[in-house]
DNA sequence: ACTTGTGAAGCATTTCACAGCC
DNA sequence: GGCTGTGAAATGCTTCACAAGT
């Protein structure tokens, strides 16, 4: 074992998200163990793949037995820091915006969203969902008691920057970016961008390029 | 310069969507000619990526000068194969489903929604944007002639498996699934996963591990 | 008998560095 | 002088294969 801090790749980060998925069914399954072999068949990374991520974090099997399943979901959900509530900010009461805040995936997660943001004077002020849109210009004193520590751009592109910036002026330090454009943060804040029109630019390269062409699993990725 | 179809890394493929967007930026703003490492400041890739890059498809620079913007816009456009409209159909009209509809960013782009489909009778026949929500048990039935090549897959995970199958039927050969879960397909297909709390996850993995965290840049991820 | 954890090998991607061209 | 295209080196990630544990 290392000293779980060391240097992980991003891959193995993305691919750990996709273990606690299958062990949250095989747990609610009533699974009680699971082997690096039998994981494959539910979440489709290879035995030993799965083995080389998970011990760059520990030593968590039993050898002859496979894996804990509770014991394995509870660690990595600590290591993941999805074991407390992670409160998300949403700039942007768009179409997007507005699709994000009802997504219903947060429910039994530690998600929870605790404001939207618009800088729309016509939407400040309306609810959507259960939330007030809040006024973008208040951000960083809104959140000095709503305490989001990750933010969500949801602006279009042109906006982008200036929001990342006043997100961290704000004390967020994670930021999912939707807007279809690189921003900028110092490197001590981490940042995922979801970018719709490049996913399906990059599935167009494949069209009619059929024959023997490879899958995806999200790098960035990924993807 | 390689048979352009040798076999291109997917991140390679993924930073071409990167370039072709500066490319259009510059081509508007009236730039006609680009080096690589002027390029670097308008994208983030580094010179020698971008070059590397570039000549898997052909020579497209001159030595000294750098790279003409229309040029390589055109050549790269037709390479993506965005020089012809694509035709996308979306399934689930949801919240997500909603927004990608009305998404304004397909106005000026190849990309055409010719279709949204659910299976809940009470959205079947209602308007979204400017499209009457269809059956989805007719999707087959009615893309013989809508002629949809793209699928969106924006449903619950319990159902993405069932309807990416039921979009192979009907003649879709890539597909963008937004739904939490893997699907399988034939080795024929292309997809891509976009997956929001794979995402969020990964970003909580990196609160307060702020020292010396890296980026991404969607090779999913993509990063 | 079965399965883990892990060095070492293998493969993929990025970066270097420079010959050649404008 | 400035820039490209590209072999070769460096880095990063995945897979193999096996000793060790149960």
């Amino acid at each position: 074992m290392r000293p779980a801090s060391d240097k992980i790749p991003q891959p193995t980060l993305s691919r750990l998200t996709l273990y606690l998925r299958c062990l949250r069914r095989l747990a609610r399954e009533g699974v009680n163990t699971i082997s690096s072999a039998k994981m494959e068949a539910h979440c489709g990374i290879v035995p030993a793949q799965i083995r080389k991520d998970l011990s760059y974090f520990g030593e968590f099997g039993k050898p002859g037995a496979g894996y804990d399943v509770q014991h394995l979901l509870a660690r990595l959900t600590e290591i993941m820091q999805l074991d407390r509530e992670q409160r998300i900010a949403i700039i942007g009461a768009g179409n997007l915006g507005a699709a994000l805040a009802g997504y219903a995936g947060f429910a039994q997660s530690p998600f929870r969203i605790v404001g939207i943001f618009d800088n729309n004077f016509n939407k400040i002020g309306r609810m959507l969902w259960n939330h007030e849109i809040l006024d973008l210009q208040r951000l960083s004193e809104i959140n000095q008691h709503m305490r989001a520590n990750i933010g969500i751009i949801a602006v279009p592109a042109e906006a982008a920057q200036e929001v990342a910036d006043q997100l961290l002026k704000s004390g967020v330090s994670a930021i999912l970016n939707f807007a279809p454009t690189l921003i900028e943060v110092p490197p001590d804040v981490a940042v995922r961008n979801v970018d719709l029109t490049r996913e399906l630019e990059v599935l167009c390269y494949h069209l009619d390029r059929l024959t023997s062409s490879p899958q995806d699993a999200s790098p960035n990725d990924d993807q």
